[in-house]
DNA sequence: TTGAAAGCGCTAACAC
DNA sequence: GTGTTAGCGCTTTCAA
């Protein structure tokens, strides 16, 4: 459009383009400090605004990172992305955002269009999906990404083989799950129910599997959306048809709010007569009453790592953080009681 | 980088950049259909990716729309991001967020930062400054952003003068908080103390206005971080120095929650012996024990509307949507006790 | 120290 | 229908 460019810049100024350039490129080429003056003058004057895809075109580098994420207004996820423009920030980057909706079938087709995008760091923070087909195409499509000299970061997405070329933030959902049953066991709740998202997700799966490994396959498991409505359902649900179970535990914090809510709403004491856990930890579990026992996740430190990963990526080589869940104790757990 | 472009297709195919340009980006142009196959199979092979940068730099359209926050994991924005997300994706555009950590300062700075990335649309959702200086350079800049045939939409930021040519999504501050503070005084209250954030932004003194508006020079303001540690650490100083409050109101959701804490962890009965208030209306207000009396901002709506409005603003004329806050009272307000 | 010019990947006239 | 070519705005050789 209208835009001032360069062009624009060095006619005002009565310099050539490569001068202008210069002056406002930050090159350190020396350049003598009257036309520097000028340059700069007129670019102040007309707010000259340097167009990034032309920059972009020339370097081969964006200064953009591109973020896959299952819904922004997630806690679990916004956290994580906090994390990322913490460090992003600070290094000049732009952070750009898409939603998967938990449609792990839309992977493929946001990866290909952050890649036209030319992002030089590609986070993949939504769960993957269990199936190797779809696993496949991926790795093929971030394959090319990082032939290309760009940089990928997984973020806790172990189905992806373990030789390629991506950084990673793990974090073991199955040994979190098992943290949070051995813990209810502990307590002595034989009778569990699990409120799950869907458990085509690996992130899921993982956990499900984690809550089996300990508590065998008397296992009550309710899928449910991921959400606070979901276990508000689901837990109605469990309370009607499974009235033995002692505890609750949901695949997410959110869950677990809703299933609160449904037992406060049944008059059901917690955790008197049934406990509840959550999982990864989000800024609110701490203030329901009673205090949700649930697996920490450092949600914002993990995006912190992946960005600076994604960074260090781009210098070459590639590495892993691993993450410690930790199980964190609160109100919402106590012994079988009954 | 060695990254196929168009050219490497249309050697591959046997055709010319035009004719594999036609075909590939989706150009209603005829082409015939052998040639047309061979050029999609070729791109198909090769895992061919436009190149958005090239694309923009011609069309003078990113496809993409910037968005200025207080903080991404706030869930006030995040709420609003993620309407943001819910039309962008329909509309095939790309979310970048930017946070100002809330140092309107910073503003300028990302707005330059963003138009250099050609951004389409830019949605200011942090709140602004009461400070001429500041909105002065603020409007130079958007203005110039406009009058490049670009879109800009404004949330709640009334600074911004009437005549400026962008759409508003707004809401009004001050007239909410009117609403929670008529409430606690049909309630009985008049020792009433607001948890604040920062006053210096205009949202925040809209809010502390409104409050002032129906309790008067009485009001004890007590400014805090905009988070649940800040509100936690104010209410301990409202119960020390102001022992006759007989309600606490914050100025967000989160600062409520640490109010809310506090009291709890003082014995202090909420409602019977303090009302408390929040802003917003977060997801989660609704889970705390007593749930929030607090005013509802509907985010995610609004930011639908934002990006609604964006798009349309493209399309030449801008408009304006102004959201009702609606007042919902919970249980953490009752009536005077003591 | 400065300027002219090539070219990043792509689209849109314009010719054939 | 298809191909050639001129740029979009910028950086960076290469000459001067």
């Amino acid at each position: 459009m209208g835009s001032v460019n360069l062009k624009t810049i060095a006619e005002k100024a009565g310099v050539s383009l490569a001068t202008a350039s210069r002056v406002l490129s930050g090159s350190d080429y020396p350049v003598k400090d009257e036309l520097r003056e000028r340059v700069l003058q007129v670019a102040q004057e007309l707010d000259y605004v340097p167009n990034a895809n032309a920059r972009g075109l020339l370097r081969g580098r964006s200064q953009t990172v591109g973020v896959l994420v299952g819904d922004v207004s997630d806690p679990f996820f916004s956290g994580m992305i906090g994390g990322i423009h913490d460090v992003a920030g600070k290094a000049g980057y732009m952070v750009t955002t898409v939603n998967t909706y938990r449609e792990p079938g839309a992977e493929l087709d946001i990866v290909r269009r952050l890649r036209a995008q030319r992002v030089d760091i590609l986070i993949l923070a939504a769960s993957g999906l269990a199936d190797p087909i779809h696993t496949e195409s991926m790795q093929r499509s971030l394959r090319a990404f990082v032939e290309d000299g760009k940089s990928v970061v997984l973020i806790g997405r172990h189905e992806v083989a373990g030789d390629f070329p991506a950084s990673r933030v793990e974090f073991d959902n199955r040994l979190a799950a098992r943290e949070v049953a051995e813990h209810l066991q502990g307590l002595g709740h034989r009778e569990v129910a699990v409120v799950a998202g869907n458990s085509r997700l690996l992130s899921i799966a993982d956990r499900v599997a984690g809550f089996r490994d300990v508590l065998g396959e008397s296992l009550v498991v309710v899928e449910a959306e991921p959400t606070r409505d979901g276990g508000y359902e689901a837990c109605g649900a469990i309370l009607d048809d499974h009235p033995r179970v002692t505890a609750i535990a949901a695949t997410a914090d959110q869950m677990a709010f809703g299933v609160l809510a449904r037992l406060r709403e049944r008059g059901v004491q917690v955790p008197g007569q049934v406990s509840v856990t959550g999982f990864n930890d989000i800024a609110f579990a701490v203030d329901t009453v009673p205090a949700l026992t649930t697996a920490h996740l450092p949600l914002r430190e993990m995006g912190r790592s992946a960005m600076e990963l994604g960074l260090r990526g781009l210098e070459g080589g590639h590495d892993r953080v691993d993450t410690k869940p930790q199980l964190v104790v609160r109100g919402s757990t106590g012994p079988v009681g009954r």
